[in-house]
RNA sequence: GCCGGGAUGGCGAAACUGGCAGACGCAGCGGACUUAAAAUCCGCAGGUCCGAAAGGACUGUGGGGGUUCGAUUCCCCCUCCCGGCACCA
């Protein structure tokens, strides 16, 4: 092929191409050396205050298309709002301990610190070169001593207020990560973050933290987060699962064992009691131990049960799992009516749920009637349904269809409880457990408290000493913080790592002075992120932060992240908060008073994964297209929080909208002419009157967006359109717009893609004579109803629902016209020959339909 | 099984309180510019059928039914996809 590189570019010079390289990486330039531009003002400046915040990042190394989608939406947001005059809380920092760190080390044989350290600068170098506008003074580094001191600070007043408490448990251990998780790090029976990988129980001595003493009020708080997504307000409630019942007592007929000789029971149902005709107790009930003895049998067929959980727990299928049980061969006293009844272990009795006991009602519940019918146990009515049309006669009515489970029902066969409904009878009869001490009224949640301990380096040490003399003792507070020791041996072989570190290990009690030994485990990293926002209002040295400071800022306005958080942050981060405010750091109930979570970014109907070998990088984005139309793609695509179906040629067409964009104003930015900032004249031709039409609709479409759905992906359509527009009214008048309106449209159409193509509006604005240093402070563009008015409007002419015709008419033509002006269209009459009108209905501004027969 | 969300051209999507289905963009086709191409600009475009064309007819928002002058939108039933929960006593 011979060389024609001269003409490679075509006739058009070079400076007429849009070239998103040069004009982003120097305003990034700017921006570095100016960094009060994005920085919040004090709480006393006297301005409404806006708290944008997007979840924090983990340093994995470098950003994907999801944080990417997340940060616009965010910045978008942020910079929206600076133009509305709002003083702006932007920040953002790094979630930066974690168990990656420490396999990378491993892998590496550098320390966990210097990676992440290093990831972090490579992920704030691409934050900024995506232009995203952070107040980088308020950087929160959760692994740095100067974050996590106060991670220990607060362990401290935890434990001194009974919310923090060490105990020995079944816990959730993954293999994997060669440590233990939290049961909301669970997922469907595997480790969160191996999802492959099924977690094991184990018997440890563990830290955990009393959530659930909150659990009544996070429940409660729920109904007033109505600026919260349903999806993640109906999950919390699940995950927090409160249910009312009674606790009853059966006594043990014969001997004791190391379990008691009680075995206390869980309800919802205490008016189905004289309907019990069996005790179950789940496989690992303390009781049952007692309950089997050495009866090799028994044992063999427990053994076999627990097995068999074990493995539908791993396959995430226990619902589907048949029901199984055996007689112990002992008795148990129904308190209510004296009545003895069998003691079975059955494998649908879920230890780490109520008591891990059950009375077993199979007439008036599904799974016991279920197992009754299988293992032959007795069925007793004690329920009958009401019937309205006729009065209550016990004895006479028919027997319910089995199971019968409905409350709107009498009691039968229940002694002095015959005749009572439900709901009296469930008042009494716990009253009645109370007053004779045999049981009671009582609520339970399927939330558990929240064990925090794990056995890795990476991560907050736990400030406990353990003395053999005086036990458990905190570290004071003026020892804090309890530095993470650097070169650790980190190899995942057993134990906690700091456990091998004999100077961090060896220490002195701080009660009596004589010897003792550290905590070696660390924190689980969600206590890092329960409370990193209040963090970021005022990272000083004295305090986890200034309250007056955060009282200023909090709640958040918007919190913005993945919904996959929904249980795990932020229901640990509601925890925090409520923590915090009873020990009167701060006075907000809730941290977020608005929530969005935005959709996944996937390629090729799935989501974006280095196993499928779809990723994208968003490097190779900017690199090609700039960051501004990567961005800006990320928005259009899509509403937000829909998933986000990623196509390259999409961007495409963004980097080619912004490059019409560029063009025309520096065909049309005139700022030296005389008449640049010339009044608008009131008289315009029809283009010209088009133009500013179009304009105002604009506007407003996009401040509306903001205000209300946020589906930028129309606003940014909106915008497109205006351009349209632009080009359009080009062809048709040849440059006969006024130089006043040429000058205002451009001008505002800057304003209006600022929030989306950060870089681009900048230097646009610039080339339209104005200060960009000032442009994010520069007031949101207004629209003006009276403009944006159409003058004429057309109306769809429709016979029995069918589009005939449409005529053209003034936009404040009154009913009687537009009927009129319809009967008399030519295609009517011809349409409505021989034809009977019934009803003309008459629609202003939409059309008119003419029912005929 | 239960609770959410979804299904609209070849593709991503739009239609906000029932009122022109498919805005905007991608891919496609045609034209202009060019020796040619790229880039750019202008135009066409749901489907089927009639017509040389202008134009017209029918049909169309996962499927079936209903309410209504009128349904992508409201109601009932069903199918499929995605997410969450799942023996919670």
């Amino acid at each position: 092929m011979p060389a024609t590189e001269g003409n490679a570019r075509g006739d058009r010079p070079d400076e007429a191409r849009y070239a998103p390289q040069e004009i982003e990486t120097k305003w990034a330039e700017k921006w570095v050396a100016n960094p009060a531009l994005y920085a919040a003002e004090p709480f006393d400046s006297g301005k409404q205050k806006y708290y944008v915040l997007e979840m924090l990042p983990y340093p994995s190394g470098a950003l994907h298309m999801g944080h990417v989608r997340n940060y616009s939406i965010g910045d978008a947001l942020a910079r929206y709002m600076w133009m509305n005059g709002y003083n702006v809380l932007h920040p953002m920092g790094w979630d930066s301990f974690g168990l990656p760190a420490e396999n990378a080390a491993i892998k590496n044989k550098r320390p966990p610190r210097e990676w992440t350290l290093n990831n972090i600068a490579n992920m704030k170098a691409q934050m900024k070169r995506l232009g995203f506008g952070y107040d980088w003074s308020k950087e929160v580094t959760t692994c740095l001593p100067e974050y996590y001191r106060w991670n220990q600070w607060f362990f401290l007043k935890l434990f001194e207020k009974g919310l923090a408490y060490r105990k020995k448990s079944k816990v959730n251990w993954c293999p994997e990560c060669a440590t233990v998780l939290a049961n909301e790090q669970v997922v469907g029976g595997c480790c969160w973050r191996h999802e492959t990988t099924p977690v094991e129980q184990r018997e440890l001595e563990q830290w955990f933290v009393r959530t659930t003493q909150y659990a009544d009020e996070l429940l409660q708080g729920i109904e007033q987060l109505d600026g919260w997504p349903e999806k993640v307000r109906t999950m919390q409630r699940n995950w927090i699962g409160r249910s009312e019942g009674a606790l009853v007592d059966f006594k043990l007929d014969g001997a004791a064992g190391a379990g008691g000789d009680t075995i206390t029971v869980f309800t919802t149902r205490i008016d189905t009691i004289f309907g019990a005709t069996s005790v179950q107790l789940a496989p690992e009930h303390p009781v049952t131990a007692d309950l089997i003895g050495d009866d090799a049998l028994k044992l063999a067929k427990l053994e076999e049960m627990l097995a068999d959980q074990r493995k539908a727990k791993e396959i995430g299928d226990i619902g589907a799992l048949e029901k199984r049980g055996f007689f112990t061969g002992r008795y148990a006293i129904n308190p209510f009516n004296g009545e003895q009844v069998p003691v079975w272990v059955a494998n649908y009795i879920l230890m780490d749920y109520g008591t891990g006991a059950i009375m077993s009602v199979p007439a008036h519940d599904e799974r016991d009637y279920e197992f009754a019918k299988k293992f032959d146990l007795e069925i007793r009515v004690v329920v009958l349904p009401r019937r309205e049309s006729e009065p209550p006669a016990a004895g006479e009515r028919e027997q319910p269809i089995l199971p019968f489970s409905g409350e709107d029902s009498l009691l039968i066969n229940s002694g002095e409880f015959n005749g009572l409904s439900c709901e009296q009878a469930q008042q009494k009869m716990a009253a009645l457990a109370e007053e004779k001490g045999f049981g009671k009224a009582t609520v339970t949640y399927r939330l558990k408290d929240w064990g925090i301990s794990r056995q890795r380096y990476w991560g907050t040490p736990i400030p406990m000493v353990y003395c053999e003399k005086d036990g458990v003792a905190p570290v004071p507070e003026s020892e804090l913080p309890v530095l993470l020791p650097e070169s650790v041996d980190i190899t995942l072989a057993g134990g906690s790592p700091l456990g091998r570190v004999p100077e961090f290990v060896n220490t002195k009690c701080p009660k009596c002075g004589g010897p003792a030994t550290r905590e070696t485990d660390t924190m689980d990293t969600f206590v890092d992120s329960s409370w990193y926002f209040y963090r970021y209002t005022s990272p000083i040295d004295t305090a986890p932060f200034d309250s007056a400071t955060a009282n200023y800022w909090f709640a958040i306005d918007q919190y913005i992240g993945g919904v996959e958080h929904a249980i795990l942050h932020l229901i640990y981060s509601r925890f925090w908060t409520k923590f915090m405010r009873d020990l009167g750091l701060i006075k907000n109930d809730e941290p977020a008073t608005r929530l969005f979570t935005q959709g996944m970014v996937i390629k090729d109907g799935a989501k974006m994964s280095k196993s499928l070998g779809n990723v994208v990088s968003p490097d190779d984005m900017v690199a090609k297209y700039g960051a501004d139309a990567t961005r800006m793609y990320t928005l259009f695509a899509a509403p937000p929080d829909r998933d986000l179906d990623w196509q390259d040629a999409g961007v495409e067409g963004i980097s080619r909208f912004l490059s019409r964009v560029y063009r025309y104003v520096l065909k049309n930015a005139k700022p030296s002419e005389a008449n640049w900032n010339a009044a608008i004249p009131t008289e315009l031709s029809p283009v010209a009157r088009r133009v500013q039409r179009k304009l105002h609709q604009t506007i407003r479409r996009v401040s509306d967006d903001f205000g209300g759905r946020w589906h930028f992906n129309t606003s940014i359509a909106a915008i497109m359109e205006l351009v349209n527009e632009l080009y359009g009214a080009e062809e048709r008048a040849k440059g006969e717009l006024p130089l006043a309106l040429l000058a205002d449209v451009q001008k505002k159409l800057v304003l209006l893609l600022a929030p989306f193509a950060p870089y681009l509006a900048h230097e646009l604005w610039a080339m339209l004579g104005e200060d960009a240093d000032t442009l994010l402070r520069h007031a949101w563009p207004k629209y003006d109803s009276a403009l944006a008015k159409e003058d004429e409007i057309e109306i769809v002419v429709q016979i029995n629902g069918k589009v005939r015709t449409r005529l053209v008419v003034a936009a404040d033509a009154d009913e009687t016209t537009v009927r009129e002006a319809a009967l008399n269209e030519e295609k009517i009459k011809t349409a409505m020959e021989g034809k009977q009108i019934v009803k003309v209905i008459v629609v202003l501004g939409k059309l008119v339909n003419i029912v005929v027969r």
